[in-house]
RNA sequence: GGGGUCAUGGUGUAGCCUGGUUUAACACGCUGCCCUGUCAAGGCAGAGAUCGCGGGUUCAAAUCCCGUUGACCCCGCCA
């Protein structure tokens, strides 16, 4: 090893040492006499000085260019006094140079390593391995690989066994789109990639492997987003007989753990929400409880309202919802009002009503319809102050939730809310096991077809399938869904009576989840588990809004990769060996 | 499949609304020269863009209109 040291390790406990550092010319400053360089790896960067008494360096350094890579050796020296850089960790100390040699130059680069400025993305990724360079996207990795590697020694302590499954698989049509690859000993066939190693997991359990995790690769052809990319990697985990509270500590452990590792807290154990609950006070399953701001139902106060607008809607059977909040008469503008009546009504309400409390009274459009007795009630619901502002929705308790989570998330953002702390993590609990598809007229998963159902509520699965509760919960963090599981079903003849609601047949539950099913008849032991978004958790605990930024290679919003120029096409002689022909092609 | 935003030297932006006084500006980067203490070094000089692509309107288009391609964000979709 030609090194002897990384440059950002060169600090005063090394002064009068000599080091042979390598890595990037980060800066190059030619003073005529004498010479700087700023040398960087992937550590951080040091000074290097050159003499001009150095002649033979000298030569050598005058050569120099932005990243070139090169070879300093020389000893480490404190700086004097009123040259010490008080804004870099390694600001003290300089290494005067000996030698110095060019290990390879380097063209100008297409753009600044080390620029504040945002470089498209698109320029990002088609140069990747230079943005890689970027001291944040250095980081970046750092904290996934320390992630990774946190998360398995702490499997590992736990009992869990590391495995891995198949990527070539076969295509489950549940769910999403599966990306297919195709058969060349099989002409006409096709693997599929794995959208999750669900089923693998589950048969392991079956094996008694007891306690299963892995860092998965899972794919999905969907369209992509912030926080969805074509393949993805998940902490995969299983484990037989245990209860959801198993599962939960297991899962704050590794959480507790990690943000530990990293210098971050995180509570445990993390508050559990029921879905209906969070729907309810949040307007969402994923709900971001940082903020203390909730939907509050204020059904009963306007229960005698002779405004029609809100009569109508409780005849039908619906809700009265508000929000809340303090010191705001100011911020909200007539314009800014509008704003918000546009973004609900984009959310499916067909209004907004608001009120402005200012000079100890109600003020809005709408005030007209309200009596005394009411204003009196919603300001005690709502604890309303001088300067607060109330915004007020009607309809239908689904539609309302949505738009009101909506308005929610608006009114953080719009008012710029401080959360109430750093990190807030929470299980969704209770979800319903089945949803119905009235086009179809068939049930269908509320998350996940393997998931059981609470054991008391199996006999509604004849009378009331809708009614079933399930043993199915979310992690959500800081209003990010991180992590999805459940109990499963263990046993072959209820797992067979869910797909059937779900209109699959026997045979062709056989067909689709035959591994599964005959695992389950052959002394399957009761098993739960998780899937959690590894990729989502490294950018939450990077401050990173999208987990390209997480990703070493990512692909663009088109699902293609700018720096391969992958998907391509191929040779028709490959073509010809797996007998496949195109009859679409783009351009 | 739908909606929105964007596209100007190598990079990031200004100019576009209100077409012509622009030889398309600025910062960084790049090239050359000068300079012995800088650290986002400094000084001087210089190169580099037919304004994503195609069409239209006009005496005249970076600027207005239509189409198209690509990037990003969102809805659908993602058990």
């Amino acid at each position: 090893m030609k090194r002897t040291n990384y440059c950002g390790d060169i600090k005063k406990p090394l002064i009068g040492t000599k080091q042979t550092l390598c890595g990037w010319v980060n800066s190059y400053r030619n003073h005529g006499g004498v010479l700087f360089i700023d040398l960087r790896d992937r550590t951080g960067f040091v000074q290097v000085v050159i003499e001009p008494a150095n002649k033979e360096a000298f030569a050598v350094a005058e050569e120099l260019r932005n990243e070139y890579v090169i070879c300093v050796s020389g000893a480490v020296n404190a700086r004097k006094e009123g040259y010490v850089n008080k804004n870099i960790p390694t600001g003290e100390v300089e290494v005067v140079a000996d030698t110095v040699e060019i290990l390879n130059t380097s063209i100008a680069l297409p753009f600044d390593i080390n620029t504040d400025k945002n470089v498209s993305e698109e320029i990002r990724l088609k140069y990747r391995y230079l943005d890689l360079r970027n001291p944040r996207m250095v980081r970046n990795m750092t904290m996934r690989h320390r992630l990774a590697q946190t998360i398995r020694n702490y499997f590992d302590k736990n009992g869990f066994l590391e495995i891995e499954t198949p990527i070539l698989t076969r295509s489950t049509p549940e769910g999403a789109r599966d990306y297919l690859v195709p058969s060349r000993v099989h002409h006409g066939k096709f693997y599929a990639l794995p959208q999750s190693p669900q089923m693998f997991k589950q048969t392991l359990m079956a094996s008694g492997i007891d306690r299963y995790f892995q860092l998965a690769r899972a794919f999905r052809d969907e369209d992509l987003r912030a926080d969805r990319q074509p393949e993805h990697t998940q902490v995969d985990m299983e484990m037989s007989f245990v209860s959801l509270d198993d599962i939960f500590a297991i899962g704050e452990g590794m959480m507790q753990t990690v943000f530990k590792a990293v210098g971050e807290e995180i509570n445990t154990p993390f508050e559990r929400l029921p879905y209906a609950d969070a729907m309810r006070r949040f307007g969402s399953d994923k709900p971001d409880m940082r903020y203390t701001l909730e939907i509050v139902d204020i059904t009963e106060i306007f229960k005698k309202s002779s405004f029609k607008v809100f009569a109508d809607v409780l005849n039908d059977g619906g809700v009265i919802r508000a929000l809340y909040t303090a010191s705001s008469v100011e911020t909200f503008s007539r314009s800014a009002l509008d704003k918000m009546t546009d973004l609900v009504k984009a959310n499916g309400a067909k209004g907004l009503v608001w009120l402005k409390y200012k000079g100890g009274k109600f003020e809005g459009p709408t005030t007209k319809y309200f009596t005394e007795e009411e204003f009196l009630a919603l300001k005690n619901a709502l604890k309303v102050e001088e300067g607060g502002v109330v915004f007020i929705g009607s309809d239908k308790e689904e539609i309302s939730s949505l738009y009101m989570g909506a308005l929610r998330k608006e009114l953080i953002k719009f008012l710029k809310i401080e959360p109430a702390k750093k990190w807030a993590p929470v299980w969704i609990v209770n979800f319903p096991l089945l949803t119905y598809e009235p086009e179809e007229d068939r049930y269908d998963a509320a998350h996940n077809p393997f998931t059981a159902p609470v054991a008391e509520d199996i006999p509604l699965l004849d009378t009331n399938p809708l009614a079933v509760r399930s043993y199915q919960f979310d992690m959500v963090l800081n209003g990010v869904e991180l992590a999805s599981g459940s109990i499963r079903n263990h046993r072959r003849d209820l797992q067979e009576k869910i797909l059937a609601l779900m209109k699959h047949s026997k045979e062709e539950s056989a067909k689709r989840f035959g591994m599964l099913l005959n695992a389950l008849e052959a002394g399957a032991p009761p098993h739960g588990g998780f899937g959690l978004g590894f990729d989502r958790l490294t950018a939450l605990l990077c401050g990173e809004d999208s987990i390209k930024e997480v990703i070493a290679f990512p692909k663009t919003t088109t699902a293609s990769c700018p720096l391969t120029e992958s998907p391509n096409i191929v040779d028709d002689i490959q073509l010809k060996e797996l007998a496949i022909a195109i009859t679409d092609q783009e351009d």
